[in-house]
DNA sequence: TCAATTAGTACAAACGTTTGCATTTTCTTC
DNA sequence: GAAGAAAATGCAAACGTTTGTACTAATTGA
């Protein structure tokens, strides 16, 4: 049926070794019969069976991605496209495919990535982002399998991470409200598990204490990556006796349910509540009046990820084991209207 | 290092074959054998080796999915992480993986489905769009390999198909709007090279005719899949000395494009200019005001097809080689305005 | 001219499974 | 209790590669 390397090998006069080594580029393979191996290999369009390959090598060129768990949910936010997109070509420039895991539950995944792992399935591994208590990286660790995690894991110095500064980030952003005025500034946060979110929180608190402002804990509300999420937050700040005249978001999405609600109730962006987020997925300049949002780098994100993980998968020792994304504040009309006392 | 079969079967007394049929749950296998065979996998943590499997059954359990080929573009709209998603979840609900093939040009893209197709990693492939004249969907027939094609492909009546009935969806839509009073309906297209394209012209033409309305050739605009193409053909109809009062347009991106120029310039809509969308992605009811769109049903698309090809490579014959996806027009503000004449 | 190198190639084992067939063990039945 | 059938298991080949080692032929140096 398929042609195998014997093939080529028998129409050639040649052993089937011959063949394997001019394929992999042998340097003493005499010129005469490179040329003469690589015609019949084009002429009987002979491709290499890669299960059998890998299955001596143990060298599969696939690295595994793990998407996002919920993945009914996440996937609706562009978010994680683009990191994937950034993973994907970058993976392609080395011709390396992409495998994808998934599961609904937290055990799920570790299967699913257990079959991956010791199935010799994949070269190694990319998380797409950081939760606390992780049991995928404790197992990626323990079996010595390469990964990179995008993200941050504070149980875990010693591991492959691509990141952003978040505390910086939400510094900067928060500082951002305050030099206009803003006194009384909110945060909607993510899911308190991942690692993202409480470096944002951080951020957003030290740039308060900076600024020796009060941090109210019923300005703080939880949320997620849902545009939901945002609208719920919204109804909740907005009853609040004294409420926050700016709000600082951790994703744009959810800003855009934030800003839903509010428009729906009358209210006016930025004239009534200022809105500020993160990640400046493209939506946010769609939106009217526009977000503003801090450029992460998604897409960079997922190319250094893949890029590290190919060089410590090729066995280059990487020099920094913690590579930072760096982040930009992008000010758009949701933000900038000046609070006078 | 890794354990395999046979040190399972050394630890239990048995031979390697047995333990295979344990594993593949072959009918003549004593209990007692099953138990033993089994504690000792769970006990010794046995993960069978994916590649060496494969190549002797032939069966790798991975489907393939080709990315949208300007990956660098399609990805940031929404549309297709959301048939992804469809694709994902099926699958992994039959413990399939999905390997991402990717290229930037035509060539590319073929090799990289040869790669998959002739290197035996994939049992199925999924394209996620339909162009005319397209030498995948050539080289996999030819190969007699599995795929679903999401989409339709006139030169292709036989192929396995997931579709939606786009003629119908945009006669919906069009008429959606004359019904309103609009007799100068225009019409936002995507590339010509792709069926969903062709199939929505027509039923644009097929309404507009059906009313005996004309359908001026200047009224026709071509663009893409992105926001900016939006944009250009808005600027392009608004200054038009004859313009429509309505627009179709082929994707929810596209008309976010329109209505972020149009509301720069200072238009309303949908008081200036109608506006009816396609493909209902989760951004149509984010704008103000929201975009009518057409539901697609994309995840159905997506999970549909690769339900179709999982049954298939199973060997289970389909019965029927089309599978149409129901559409359903969501009206939003944007298109809801009647026009008196 | 002959031994010593070197260049080029072939042999065969290995990778970890599956599976048709042979073999052994256990169970019926008379 | 023996013969035959049925149930359970083992043997060995096969899948399509890679790769260490051995071999042959050509080249070199004295």
């Amino acid at each position: 049926m398929s042609v195998t390397i014997v093939d080529i090998a028998k129409q050639a006069g040649v052993s089937p070794s011959t063949v394997s080594r001019v394929i992999s580029g042998h340097p003493k393979i005499s010129p005469a019969t490179v040329r003469k191996v690589k015609a019949i290999m084009e002429e009987m369009n002979y491709h290499p069976n890669v299960m059998a390959k890998s299955l001596v090598s143990k060298v599969t060129n696939t690295i595994g991605i793990l998407l996002p768990r919920p993945a009914e949910e996440l996937f609706l936010n562009l978010f994680f496209s683009e990191m994937i997109r950034g993973v994907v070509t970058q993976a392609a420039r080395s011709s390396y495919d992409l495998l994808m895991a998934t599961g609904t539950t937290e055990r799920e995944e570790v299967d699913a990535i257990t079959r991956l792992v010791r199935g010799r399935r994949v070269d190694g591994v990319i998380l797409l982002y950081s939760r606390q208590a992780d049991p995928v990286i404790s197992f990626l660790k323990e079996e010595k399998f390469p990964f990179v995690l995008i993200g941050r894991n504070d149980e875990h110095p010693d591991i492959l991470t691509v990141d952003n500064n978040n505390v910086q980030a939400a510094f900067d952003v928060t500082r951002h409200l305050i030099a206009q005025g803003h006194t009384r500034v909110g945060f909607v946060s993510g899911p308190p598990n991942l690692t993202v979110s409480r470096d944002r929180l951080e951020g957003y608190k030290l740039a308060m204490q900076q600024e020796k402002l009060p941090v109210h804990p019923e300005w703080i509300v939880e949320g997620d990556f849902l545009q939901e999420s945002g609208y719920r937050a919204m109804s909740y700040i907005m009853n609040l006796p004294e409420r926050p005249t700016a709000l600082v978001v951790m994703d744009d999405l959810v800003a855009f349910g934030v800003l839903g609600g509010l428009t729906e109730l009358g209210y006016k962006v930025p004239q009534d509540l200022c809105l500020a987020a993160f990640n400046n997925t493209p939506m946010s300049e769609l939106t009217s009046p526009p977000i503003s949002s801090v450029d992460i780098g998604i897409y960079q994100l997922g190319y250094t990820a893949s890029q590290t993980l190919l060089r410590t998968v090729k066995g280059e020792t990487v020099h920094q084991n913690r590579v930072l994304i760096p982040h930009r504040f992008i000010p758009r009309e949701s933000s900038l209207h000046t609070i006078h006392k």
